[in-house]
DNA sequence: GCGTTCACG
DNA sequence: ACGTACGTGAACGCT
């Protein structure tokens, strides 16, 4: 078989590549901060090109500099003048883009005083000359001039993997003309990209008829005076020194000395190894899984323990319980579980141990309550790495072990530097330092088909993977963290705030589930009645709950107006059938049905299958490490939204009751805690002083926008609408926005925002201000410095920008207010243990904290919480905390 | 697994 | 011209 030479044009490739996917510039992104999209999709062309052809010799030829150092640019100093300057965003993948060709066997060449174009002419020719079949690719139709019957020149059409074939029978059915006739046709024309010009007026379709006639530029000019009188003929005559001079600038050469013999650029086949490596530098997960997957399948070589530094464990067993005594003062510490859920999922193994002495894991976890691990865990000088300390905290509980000395906690750490695509795993975390551990899924398989290996050692081996990696990635979090000055935010607030969510998960609140079975019996009863009020008008049975069937319903058997639409058909969505329901009484019953079906559904049967039964209490998750803005967020169930609107939703609450009797639910929460954190940001002085005047802060902004004196009575409309404007203002205002909210034409909501800003500058000037902070240090900080990175705030496209400027404008304020609550929250657990209550702090509901206490105990707590709420932080204005008590959540109002 | 809807701050 | 208010979680229908 006729051996194979590949000729790449990397410049042109990398070029169109980076193109191709430049709609997607802003979304690749590594998490080093590196774009990929040229990367990707120089990758994608490696992949489908290249290692299914599978040729002996192979090069990727690049530009040595700009093209001025060539003949060309001594022949021509104009030559490729005027190119824009190639963006920052394309030059930082260049040194990576060599890298990935290296790692796939191509050798990468560059020489002075040539271009990529020169090296490939010359390749070509000396492999043809030996007797190869020469395949060329590039992204550049100038190329096609080196086709012969041996050489194939391929050319991209869009994207890089779509590509066009030019032989020199395709040459001529597509031009007529041979190969070396495209040299004299760019002789005519010109090359605007390459800045030489050819002669006045001649395109492509006057070069083409010119050749037809005369083949080539050397016998046209010998016959151009017999051409009869025309602007043509003058052209050409006058610019005909300009035509042999794009000649020689067109040709490529094809006999340059090159340094590097063909003997030399063998193809040599994949490096996995390495390209695992890269492929976890550049984010590239799919590819990541792709050789996972083939290396397990065994169809390629290279192992997982290539990947996978090796990492010894001793089993521990009865008799061997001694060792961990002698591990020292500075260990990894993970208990792995089955399942997300803390609270109840089975716990599979632990381990144990330190990089210098080694590392000891069971799957039996009872082993940790044996004295000799018990004194370890809970001896507060033996310092802890862990990987999610709240879910250990909580594990240990369990196990009748009080987990102390925990100070890294890889996932608490990993979340404040960087809240982006965190999926709470350690194996994806690991990879922003370059440190791999397999991820869970490949040893336990996912979904329905989770299941632990039979092999306990491959168990472990995991296991003790992942403390190497709390061990060694240590060092390299806390000096990011130190680089982000989130020291003091991560030893003082989420550190011990973990602590403390442990507490009140742990502790859990109280369901009366009979109250919530009656409610339920009620619900379902009115739902009947709905459901058959609903079928009698629609004159058949449907199921409610589809949106789809719904929709076909009312727009099309009943003709009701489509008042908006969704992605996949009409909107049934409550606003739309609130305009609705004046013209069909069935809709009033969809509505009525919609809010008692989810009342049943979410509130009474989800809250009553998370109840557990030993204590008749719901144990929530809160989750510190997901929001991008700091808040908690609270899961298995969701304890933070819990009815509170509507009257019917309410009564939920009065579910939740006190663990003992003669108790009381009580709940303090902050009054305008986000509107006071935009007035002391912002430093703006007139809504401080309605803050520090104790103002009805709504009422006092109605007066400010609808210009009324500052005693002038303000009506319910008037305070509505400064209300929304103020909330607009919280999250990031924009007329459309605002205008949506309040039913008003986007002139008038425009015409309100530049009476506000100009009523509050400094809130007007802090906007501008942190959109533009946040464009130019790429994040915006809370007064705790938590940080949230924007990179789309760059973005070309306005979605995502205008996106990522709201953001800009909101999260500083959100995750303000996360922070204040957050310390609020360790100061009131330290108040209650130092002053030996018998309260118990159980929720938090982002501006407010529900706690159970004594009755008689009450009225200190009170005092308490209040006192150290309001000053957990100091502001330029006041923080006001409600509070009340009753005997269930419902009454504590 | 995704889209829609609706519960909360 | 572009076409959205910020942050969440759960249930359900549908593919």
């Amino acid at each position: 078989m006729t051996k194979k030479l590949l000729l790449i044009d990397g410049n042109s490739l990398a070029f169109r590549a980076f193109y191709a996917m430049y709609n997607q510039l802003d979304r690749m992104i590594s998490h080093k901060g590196l774009h990929t999209n040229a990367l990707v999709a120089f990758n994608n062309f490696l992949d489908q090109i290249v290692d299914p052809m599978q040729p002996d010799l192979a090069v990727v030829a690049w530009d040595a500099a700009s093209g001025k150092e060539t003949f060309r640019g001594e022949l021509f100093p104009e030559y490729k003048d005027g190119r824009s300057k190639t963006p920052s965003e394309f030059k930082e993948q260049f040194p990576y883009l060599r890298e990935m060709v290296a790692l796939h066997g191509l050798r990468n060449y560059e020489q002075a005083g040539l271009e990529a174009d020169d090296i490939i002419g010359t390749f070509s020719r000396l492999g043809e000359q030996a007797g190869y079949s020469v395949t060329i690719v590039t992204g550049d139709q100038d190329l096609i001039q080196l086709a012969t019957d041996k050489i194939t020149v391929n050319v991209t059409k869009k994207g890089v993997t779509e590509i066009e074939r030019y032989t020199p029978e395709y040459i001529m059915e597509k031009f007529n003309l041979t190969p070396l006739q495209i040299i004299d046709k760019k002789a005519l024309t010109g090359d605007t990209s390459d800045n030489y010009p050819g002669v006045t007026k001649v395109g492509e379709k006057t070069a083409l008829k010119l050749l037809a006639e005369f083949h080539d530029i050397d016998n046209l000019y010998t016959h151009v005076d017999d051409m009869k009188q025309s602007k043509l003929k003058e052209n050409l005559i006058n610019d005909r020194e300009s035509a042999f001079r794009a000649r020689e600038l067109a040709t490529i050469m094809t006999d340059s000395i090159l340094a590097l013999p063909l003997e030399e650029i063998e193809y040599r086949g994949i490096d996995y190894d390495n390209l695992v490596t890269l492929y976890e530098v550049l984010d590239f997960k799919k590819q990541l899984s792709k050789i996972k997957a083939l290396q397990k399948s065994g169809q390629i070589s290279g192992s997982q323990t290539l990947i996978e530094k090796n990492v010894n464990v001793v089993t521990l067993q009865d008799d061997n319980l001694q060792a961990v005594a002698m591990l020292g003062d500075k260990l990894a510490l993970h208990i792995e579980m089955a399942g997300p859920n803390y609270h109840t999922d089975d716990m599979i193994g632990f381990v144990i141990g330190s990089p210098g002495t080694g590392y000891y894991g069971s799957r039996d976890v009872t082993l940790l309550q044996k004295p000799e691990l018990k004194s370890v865990i809970e001896n507060a000088a033996i310092v802890k790495n862990v990987f999610n300390v709240k879910a250990q905290l909580i594990l240990l509980k369990r196990l009748g072990v009080a987990l102390k000395g925990a100070k890294f906690d890889f996932l608490l750490i990993s979340y404040l530097l960087d809240t982006t695509d965190n999926d709470n795993e350690l194996s994806t975390l690991a990879q922003r330092f370059d440190l791999y551990v397999a991820p869970d899924e490949d040893i336990y398989g996912k979904g329905a088909k989770f299941e632990v290996p039979a092999d306990d050692a491959r168990v472990l081996a995991h296991l003790a993977h992942k403390a190497d990696v709390l061990m060694q990635v240590e060092q390299l979090a806390f000096d990011a963290l130190q680089a982000h000055e989130q020291t003091h935010l991560y030893t003082e607030i989420e550190l011990p705030l973990a602590h403390v969510l442990a507490d009140m998960e742990y502790q859990g609140i109280k369901i009366d589930q009979e109250r919530l079975h009656d409610i339920g019996d009620d619900l379902e009863s009115r739902i009947h009645a709905i459901e058959d009020a609903v079928y009698l008008e629609a004159g058949e049975k449907f199921n409610i709950n589809s949106p789809k069937q719904l929709g076909v319903l009312l727009f099309e058997k009943m003709g009701l107006p489509v008042i908006k639409r969704t992605k996949t058909g009409y909107s049934t969505a409550v606003d739309v059938l609130e305009k609705l329901a004046p013209q069909a009484p069935i809709v009033a019953h969809i509505l009525q049905y919609r809010q008692l079906a989810k009342l049943n559904s979410t509130y009474v049967a989800g809250l009553l299958a998370v109840v557990h039964e030993q204590d008749s209490k719901i144990h929530t998750r809160f989750l510190q490490t997901l929001t991008q803005t700091g808040r908690l967020s609270s899961v298995d169930p969701n304890l933070q939204n819990i009815p509170m609107r509507t009257a019917e939703g309410r009564q939920i609450r009065t579910a939740f009751v006190p663990s003992h009797p003669n108790w009381q639910i009580f709940g303090a929460d902050y009054s305008q805690i986000e509107l006071r954190v935009l007035a002391h940001m912002t430093g703006d002085k007139n809504m401080q002083k309605a803050f520090l005047n104790g103002e009805d802060i709504h009422a006092e902004t109605a007066r400010a926008v609808f210009g009324l004196a500052s005693d002038a009575p303000v009506d319910a409309l008037m305070r509505r609408t400064a209300k929304a404007v103020n909330f607009g203002i919280v999250y990031g205002i924009s007329d459309f926005g605002l205008a949506n909210n309040l039913g008003i034409s986007r002139d008038e909501a425009k015409r309100f925002i530049d009476t506000y800003f100009k009523e509050f500058p400094q809130i007007h000037a802090w906007m501008s201000q942190i959109k533009e902070t946040a464009h130019e240090q790429g994040f915006v900080e809370t007064i705790a410095k938590r940080r949230r990175y924007l990179p789309e705030i760059s973005s070309k496209n306005f979605n995502l920008r205008s996106f990522a400027e709201r953001t800009a404008m909101n999260s500083p304020i959100q995750g303000s207010a996360a922070d204040i609550i957050k310390i609020a929250m360790i100061k009131v657990a330290d108040a209650l243990r130092d002053n030996n209550m018998q309260a118990r702090m159980l929720l938090q509901v982002h501006d407010e904290l529900i706690f159970e206490a004594p009755v008689d105990e009450v009225p200190e707590l009170t005092e308490l919480v209040t006192s150290v709420m309001d000053s957990a932080v100091v502001l330029d204005v006041p923080m006001r905390v409600e509070s009340h008590s009753g005997n269930t959540w419902y009454d504590a109002k």
